[in-house]
RNA sequence: GGCGGGAUGUCCGAGUGGUUAAAGGAGACGGGCUGUAAACCCGUUGGCUCUGCCUACGCAGGUUCGAAUCCUGCUCCCGCCA
């Protein structure tokens, strides 16, 4: 077995930071001393339906633990999430209801043991309601663990503050909540992105005052989304769902910004191009190691190729949905069937069409042109900018 | 509890009775250039049965020929004082 140190040497590889110095060294050789597994932490909220690039970060470390023999706690924070913010609209979350809860967890699961080993020994899913569905006394025990100072030492607290933002009482509950999340799970080390540094620090001190060791932090830097610039998020549209086609997922990384590939080379733990291959070259080579990961290695040459057809060559895609269009009076108006089509308005589909962004089998559409023949657009492909397309198929 | 300030389109943010579907910016989208990168240029960006109509400036009423702009009540947010 290898020693402690080159262990935590090797976990220790592309976090952020491993807080404090030396903790989760000690953790691994407590481990090695007692001969059981540590347990590794991950709290995750059930809001957000999809896992995407982002999230793969934090649970690929979750699963080098987990090869070394270590077991993952994920926490679903349905607790939280049943209680919602009551804070104005500036910061309102949509209050879930349990089936919602209960079906994000069931999402996350499944999605999540693309990357995780779901074998009992290593794994285990836990809801933190509970423990956090407490009563009022408990909740003032936990309460009395920690000041309003320390909690406004979190940046974005301490900016709200100073920037007269409203704060909820809730919001400054939540580390405490995730605090005794890592009492109630006997975490050992507990890891999230950067931007969780601060509650899981605290997570440290309320296990304190529970007469719990202290969990070892580790932070993971966080993936910025295909902009290149903000934290990769759902809300934002700047990720890559890890249930994306290899298409979509091959398309999408094509467009992030060359300055953002290192960083995205280093967290997925992807090796770039040997030699000097150039920006382009290497963002197909990332592309591909993308799609391999999630769907295999013929699917990344398929979708490589595929890229290469519809946006280098410019042809049309081979696997387009159908959309069925009702004619009237042996025609089909075109801001309807293309607003019907791909999920847009009528007024943005005009727009698009004066602007000459829709193309029928490859001819741009003039702007005038508002009503087609059917039989013209009977098995025509539309398309809209570069890459939206729909063959339309008439519903007689 | 008292006093004062605020709530505008996806976001930020102008606008204090009429040419305001609402300046400007960001973002997004379409076009050009290109490597579906960056930078840059042009255009668009509430909806619809589209030379017009409807809806919109926290919510509900009111004044007025006419209101995002004035008045009243309500909700929420912020600050100071207690």
């Amino acid at each position: 077995m290898e020693s402690a140190g080159s262990t935590s040497a090797q976990l220790t590889r592309n976090v952020a930071e491993d807080l404090p110095a030396g903790a989760l060294q000690s953790k691994l050789e407590l481990a090695a001393a007692k001969k059981r597994p540590l347990r590794v932490k991950l709290g995750l909220d059930p809001t957000a339906p999809d896992i995407h690039l982002g999230h793969t970060v934090v649970l690929m470390k979750l699963r080098e633990f987990q090869d070394l023999g270590h077991r993952v706690v994920l926490i679903v924070g349905d607790f939280t999430a049943r209680v919602g913010d009551p804070s104005g609209r500036s910061e309102t979350r949509p209050v879930l209801s349990a089936e919602e809860i209960v079906a994000n967890a069931q999402t996350y699961e499944r999605q999540a043991s693309r990357i995780l080993d779901q074998d009992p020994g290593r794994y285990e899913l836990r809801y933190n309601s509970e423990w956090l569905d407490m009563s009022m006394a408990e909740l003032l025990a936990l309460v009395r663990t920690t000041t309003v100072a320390q909690l406004l030492e979190r940046e974005d607290f301490a900016n709200r503050f100073k920037g007269g933002s409203p704060i909820s009482v809730l919001e400054l509950l939540y580390p405490l909540m995730q605090g005794f999340d890592s009492v109630a799970v006997e975490a050992d080390v507990e890891l999230g992105g950067t931007d969780q540094t601060f509650n899981i620090l605290l997570g440290r001190d309320i296990q304190r005052h529970y007469g719990v060791a202290e969990q070892a932090v580790i932070t993971m830097p966080i993936l910025p989304g295909i902009d290149g610039v903000e934290k990769m998020s759902k809300t934002k549209g700047n990720e890559i769902a890890i249930e994306a086609s290899a298409d979509e997922m091959f398309g999408r990384t094509m467009r992030l910004p060359d300055d953002a590939m290192p960083s995205w080379f280093e967290l997925l733990a992807i090796d770039p191009p040997a030699g000097d291959a150039g920006p382009r070259d290497s963002k197909v080579h990332l592309a591909k190691a993308i799609v391999e990961r999630f769907h295999g290695l013929d699917a990344a040459d398929a979708a490589e190729a595929q890229f290469v057809s519809q946006f280098v060559e410019h042809e049309i895609p081979a696997d387009i949905e159908d959309f069925a269009v009702a004619p009237v009076d042996g025609n089909v108006h075109l801001p309807l069937a293309l607003a019907d089509g791909f999920g847009i308005s009528r007024s943005e589909a005009r727009r698009l069409l004066e602007q000459g962004g829709v193309k029928l089998n490859g001819e741009v559409l003039d702007g005038a042109t508002l009503d087609v023949e059917a039989d013209l657009v009977s098995g025509a492909v539309v398309q809209i900018g570069r890459r939206r397309f729909k063959r339309f198929v008439i519903d007689r």
